[in-house]
DNA sequence: TCGCCAAGTTATATCATATTACATTATCCT
DNA sequence: AGGATAATGTAATATGATATAACTTGGCGA
């Protein structure tokens, strides 16, 4: 689509400095995390004096925003890929371990998403705490059990902070064992299944009461 | 000790102001986070010149350091209170919702402490890093089970995960189910039940194999 | 085609970090 | 005691980022 590539001429008009703006960010944000946007150093790379991202951002943390709206976009359809992508493993596992992967391997990225103030900031109903409560809902989905919602909800809530916790701790070099270097992987999936057992636990308690 | 507080005539020394700048630091911190650390508005608070911090303080960075080394020590301090008090809970479950206390409510030092660049910078052998886990040490400590060493850390390392994601996510809003509140500290409970669980049946199997 | 408006520009205010050169007090050594 | 010297403070300034104001350009519709 936009792709006004084809001018190296400068025109004084960009062309599309609004999404320019958007996925130069995010390669920024891959890299050094929320904290590395510029709005000068963004301009300054795409060419454009340091004032005029402000005609399509309103400050710094509006393009945040923005930003964090698309980086929700993409990492939802790589967790519904997942999910849906039929392999050995269970859905669940399958989302843990796309998540955990995602987490890791871009973590600037999930930072942004999970971990930022702009994130912190957002009202309950905005764009981006309604696009995070979609991510939850694919791990609710991912549950391949016959339970009731707010019990399977709980137990979405636990896996999730479980796999946010590993990935936030392991970047801070804080999930290393005594000894023996400990997978990351493993042990997200051990958090899964080991909270899949709670809820079947919960669920036969629950079968025994009625 | 160091109470210079009786000088409203400013003297030209301060007395003690590496201490005074921490503790402020601290202050700030509590209120907004690692990011809320000004040099500048520090050294007004103190009545010195901007300047004046960097006589005992190579940067803003070496300040945050410092910072978060005290804090490290009230917290791991209070931990230790917190799994030591004789009450009815295991000590596994008071280090918990102790835990979980102190990260939702003094969330601005957590931050710094667990989700910082600061900590993320600190290297392996490093004060700060050590720090870090002394605290795993204490939770690893409060398992109350015949364990293995490493079969036992692993499942501190879940606990540990899951509480971290409990504090991040929900001050991130994000921990809100879809219809009912679900109790973070409910839910803390409830990993660390279950991990509990986890760790005796993986002893049982162990035993059989043997 | 004329004029308007969206989207650029230059210039500038503000604020934070950090350095340099200078001033003052504390301390230690004879 | 007293003077050198180190420790700790200040003033002045460079750098770099956000953000605003006032001006300019050029595409597009009436």
């Amino acid at each position: 689509m936009g792709q006004i590539v084809s001018k190296p001429f400068k025109a004084y008009h960009h062309g599309d400095l609004r999404e320019a703006l958007i996925q130069a960010a995010l390669r920024e944000v891959e890299l050094g995390g929320p904290e590395a946007i510029s709005i000068k150093a963004l301009a300054k790379k795409l060419g454009v004096s340091q004032p005029a991202p402000y005609r399509h951002f309103a400050d710094r943390e509006a393009l945040l925003e923005a930003v964090t709206a698309e980086a929700f976009r993409r990492f939802n359809a790589i967790m519904r890929e997942a999910v849906e992508k039929p392999s050995k493993q269970s859905k669940l596992s399958r989302f843990a371990q796309a998540a955990l992967a995602f987490g890791l391997q871009r973590h600037g990225i999930y930072r942004l998403m999970f971990a930022s103030r702009t994130m912190a900031c957002a009202p309950k109903g905005s764009e981006l705490h309604t696009a995070a409560m979609e991510t939850l809902a694919l791990l609710i989905d991912a549950f391949e059990a016959p339970a009731v919602g707010l019990l399977r909800e709980r137990q979405a809530l636990k896996i999730w902070a479980g796999l946010h916790g590993i990935v936030m701790l392991a970047e801070q070099g804080l999930l290393t064992g005594e000894s023996a270097q400990i997978s990351r992987e493993q042990l997200a999936d051990e958090i899964v299944e080991q909270t899949k057992l709670a809820l079947s636990l919960a669920l036969k308690a629950a079968e025994e009461k009625a």
